[in-house]
RNA sequence: GGCCCGUUCGUCUAGGGGUUAGGACGCCAGAUUUUCAUUCUGGAAACACGGGUUCGAUUCCCGUACGGGCUACCA
């Protein structure tokens, strides 16, 4: 290909960023760095009614956060600035009135309560050549009349006038060859009565000012396709319009239709990748990163849906999707969001990624349960005793809280129905032997207890589960051995008999 | 309703004219772990249906069914 690979990301600003949205962006991204080409952000705001703010620099957060920064944005600049639309307005009038003065399009006068009414005295009204002439427009009105409600400041929009009876075809890189027959698809708004260019006429005309290659949106755009085929034809501009590719929908797990914010509120999972908190009503919606979820996972388990490299791997890095990306290997139906696999892929990606860079992310959790660090290497030693236990980053608290302070509750019931006086005389033998004891290790440890309980005649089985419960607080976690030699002689000695005193109790 | 898209285990998927239809998640059983998790081994579990084409279709074609998307001066 001679053409430089250039793909956006376009979304709107109107609140939290779903996961089928980071997945078109890392498809947009794989697809770019694998052809070494450029990613764009472009700020779709058209819709002034629909803003929101604080969601652009959500967005631009959740990309960062999840390692697909932009090589052009809002934020970054580039050579073809502004990446906001809002900030391009000028621009957009110009071509919607060449297309009205080359005939493809025209103006049209109708107020929206005159559109509604319309629509609710024909069934299945086309706002098209069925009824464009009946309605208010610079097609059915003479043109001195056109003139006038012009040079009156009338509001009006500019519409597509699609033909009569053509086949738009064009070959979607994931799809084939699709078509649709113009006379079923109706004249839209390119340019609104505010001035701002509808989603049809802007994406025509910035994918060809940003000299995008190729365009990757959801499925849903698919039924829009021939209008902004037929713009890009219309506009002159056919020979560098970009290859498209429909990427097939994230659907909710139980029934079917697309994955949304509410399927996640009602099956207790998150769909935003990040919290998001709505400016107006102060509602906050649960994101993967605060949930425990490690960036490499996240962009991991949308990668698999509805892409995979035709063998049997599952986990990849950034780098190996950049490296093993292609767009005919996605998948063309729409794939139901599993949590269980996504959390399948975190717990993977926390096994398989190294006590150092576990640092910064298990501390996190600490911290946000006032536990401060001093000692780096005591942290390292819990993250190696407790890393395979957590799916999430944040069960890294239930898992190893009591390496850090004395457990708060007891599961006394484990041990109380089968305790006896013979068991306590063998905990406090145990406290003088630990305490007299030279090596504090969990082999020296785990021999001395033995050989204590083989001395006072109880088989190990009946005192190790107690002796977990005494520092542990229940029946989870690490070998008890290595948790007594990590905690320290002091502390497992204050909890042997912190704990005998709670049973005397 | 109309248009468009889709359909392999419950889920994500591999495969592709002749296969014991493969893997993963989840589930079940066993082993290991004197807890739990990890790990390991094994198991149940799928080509929507009907017609073609063909020596042979799960695979190709056409229908049907089912599912989804769109049908705004929202993206």
């Amino acid at each position: 290909m001679a053409t430089k690979v250039r793909v956006r990301f376009a979304p709107s600003p109107t609140g939290g960023l779903h996961l089928g949205g980071v997945r078109t962006v890392l498809f947009n991204y794989l697809f770019a760095k694998h052809h070494n080409g450029e990613f764009v952000l472009r700020i779709e705001d058209t819709d002034q009614t629909r803003y929101v703010e604080g969601a652009e620099e959500y967005i631009v957060e959740c990309l960062k956060w999840c390692g697909l920064n932009p090589d052009e944005g809002p934020q970054q600049g580039g050579p073809f600035s502004p990446y906001r639309q809002s900030e391009r307005k000028p621009i957009y009038r110009q071509y919607a009135e060449q297309l009205v003065n080359s005939g493809y399009a025209y103006y049209a006068f109708d107020t929206p309560e005159e559109l509604t009414a319309k629509r609710e005295t024909i069934p299945n009204f086309q706002y098209g050549h069925d009824y464009r002439h009946e309605m208010r427009n610079s097609l059915s009105l003479p043109a001195d009349e056109v003139k006038r409600l012009i040079e009156q400041g009338t509001p009006h929009v500019v519409r597509i006038k699609m033909p009569k009876n053509e086949t738009v075809t064009f070959n979607d890189m994931i799809r084939a060859e699709v078509s649709f027959d113009t006379n079923l698809v109706d004249d839209k708004v390119l340019l609104k009565a505010d001035g701002m260019p509808t989603y049809h006429l802007a994406v025509v005309v910035d994918d060809y000012l940003m000299k995008i290659s190729h365009a990757f949106r959801g499925e849903e755009w698919l039924p829009s396709a021939p209008v902004h085929i037929l713009l890009w034809k219309y506009l002159g501009w056919e020979a560098d319009m970009p290859q498209w590719a429909h990427l097939p929908l994230i659907l909710k797990p139980d029934g079917n239709g697309k994955l949304s914010k509410r399927d996640g509120d009602r099956l207790g999972f998150p769909v935003y990748a990040m919290n998001w908190t709505d400016p107006k009503t102060g509602d906050l919606t649960k994101g993967f990163r605060e949930l425990g979820f490690m960036p490499e996972a996240f962009i991991n388990l949308l990668v698999m849906l509805g892409w995979n490299d035709g063998t049997d791997q599952e986990v990849f890095s950034l780098e190996e999707m950049i490296k093993k990306f292609s767009i005919e290997r996605v998948s063309k139906a729409g794939a139901k969001f599993d949590f269980e696999k996504a959390k399948w892929y975190n717990a993977e990606w926390i096994k398989r990624t190294s006590i150092t860079d576990l640092r910064t992310l298990f501390n996190e959790v600490l911290d946000n349960n006032g536990i401060v660090i001093s000692d780096e290497n005591y942290l390292d030693s819990v993250i190696a005793l407790v890393k395979e236990r957590c799916v999430l980053i944040s069960d890294f608290w239930q898992q190893a809280s009591f390496f850090f302070r004395r457990p708060y509750e007891f599961d006394t019931d484990a041990v109380k129905p089968k305790w006896n006086q013979d068991k306590t005389d063998f905990f406090k033998a145990l406290t003088v032997a630990f305490s007299q004891s030279p090596a504090w290790n969990s082999t020296d440890l785990e021999n001395e207890f033995k050989a204590l309980a083989a001395e006072k005649g109880l088989k190990i089985g009946d005192v190790m589960l107690p002796f977990r419960i005494m520092l542990v607080g229940g029946k989870f976690g690490p070998a008890v051995f290595d948790i007594a030699a990590l905690i320290g002689k002091e502390e497992t000695i204050e909890r042997v008999n912190h704990f005998l005193d709670l049973l005397a109790e």
